[in-house]
DNA sequence: GGGATCGTTCGGCGGCGGCCGAAAAGAAGC
DNA sequence: GCTTCTTTTCGGCCGCCGCCGAACGATCCC
């Protein structure tokens, strides 16, 4: 259940029980848990339950714990997963920033822009602040750094290497979002590529082949 | 045991079974399932057999999840705790960097001084690198990041702040030990700092006042 | 209001897992 | 060789914990 809440999204009781294969009741009792231990927070909606994790630090523990454990892929059956799988392979949220080889893709153009240093750890320049600022049109005030890291490192669960998390990662997919750079793909939490997104890549970062 | 590992030494699983109040076999047991999972490793040595942290991301991960869980202290009794509290409060090791109201007061000398970036993330900064190799002499190859970060911070649990970590830190730490700028108290995890570490601080970092 | 859906509470079952003690194995010192 | 010390192995016990089903409460829809 925490995994699938790894997508950041909210989650009914029943969809996490289903998810789980676990009765609700067994569900119920391991939320109210997790809801005590300040790990999820829920929102209640008529009939529904909704949790959500807390935060972007229960999200960042959830992320390294799974960063140690998987290390096997579970060996997809079928044409259906298959394709699942190659789709979240090439795109997809990290809670609320964008990861898979086009997160990653993305980071690296930045860092060889000179908007991200990675040599030193993992922090967001001068220049790279500004570049958010001036043109992507963030709003300074959305950046400001409160508890939050502006810029951390998410190690990325399928490619093994780092991609931008914290809050410019956050500020970063939302605009993707927004401008229809990269769009959902059913209800889960892979994404893919506009032509407009393509577009964009190419002219801001001067990333040219992403898939 | 794992939080007592955290100190970056070698235990001995006596030593670990006393210190978590079980029997020794029953610490045999965990100890084994710590190895199996990777996060400890071994060394036997004659009748002895020392066990340690497997590496930097294995302490990290107890680190993040530590943070999360204690934050209640545990009330001191008596005088003897109550000094060993304050003491490491005031300045400790943690995992093979420096924390604790030191560590802290580095960092952040650190970073007035230009020398590290915590406004855009966690990075050392080109003049970090260069106070790094050229004032404090370490050599470039020690600090070339394989797959650690030269940088990263790590929540301090007394100070609820970060400090310094990674690769970094812990040559920081190393070239404090070895200058005897600071001595390690007792055989725990505290240190303090020594009159020579104080003038060094007031030299090289314009820190005056640490207790 | 009636029926369907969603969630929770409660009781109870089964098994896993943590714990210990006793005994044995390995290593050091005499 | 014997003793001492540290660690490990092996059974076995106990308790917790995860699980479910059934009943109930809440909400929405027709």
């Amino acid at each position: 259940m925490c995994l699938a809440l790894l997508d950041g999204r909210a989650w009914t009781a029943g969809e996490l029980a289903a998810h789980a294969g676990i009765a609700p009741s067994t569900a119920t009792q391991h939320l109210h848990r997790l809801i005590d231990g300040g790990l999820l927070v829920e929102r209640r909606q008529g009939r529904h339950r909704y949790v959500q994790l807390a935060g972007a630090s229960v999200a960042q523990l959830l992320e390294d714990l799974s960063a140690r454990i998987e290390h096997r892929p579970a060996s997809p059956r079928g044409l259906r997963e298959v394709t699942a799988n190659s789709a979240l392979r090439r795109g997809r949220t990290c809670y609320d920033h964008l990861a898979g080889r086009l997160g990653v893709a993305v980071t690296d153009a930045m860092t060889r822009a000179g908007l991200l240093d990675q040599a030193g750890g993992f922090a967001l320049t001068a220049a790279g602040l500004a570049w958010l600022t001036d043109t992507l049109r963030l709003s300074p005030e959305d950046l400001r750094p409160g508890n939050r890291p502006l810029a951390r490192g998410c190690l990325d669960w399928t490619e093994r290497r780092q991609h931008l998390a914290g809050l410019a990662g956050a500020k970063l997919c939302e605009t993707f979002l927004a401008n229809d750079w990269v769009a959902r793909i059913g209800s889960g939490r892979a994404v893919r590529l506009t032509p407009n997104g393509k577009a964009a890549l190419r002219d801001l970062l001067g990333l040219a082949d992403v898939d």
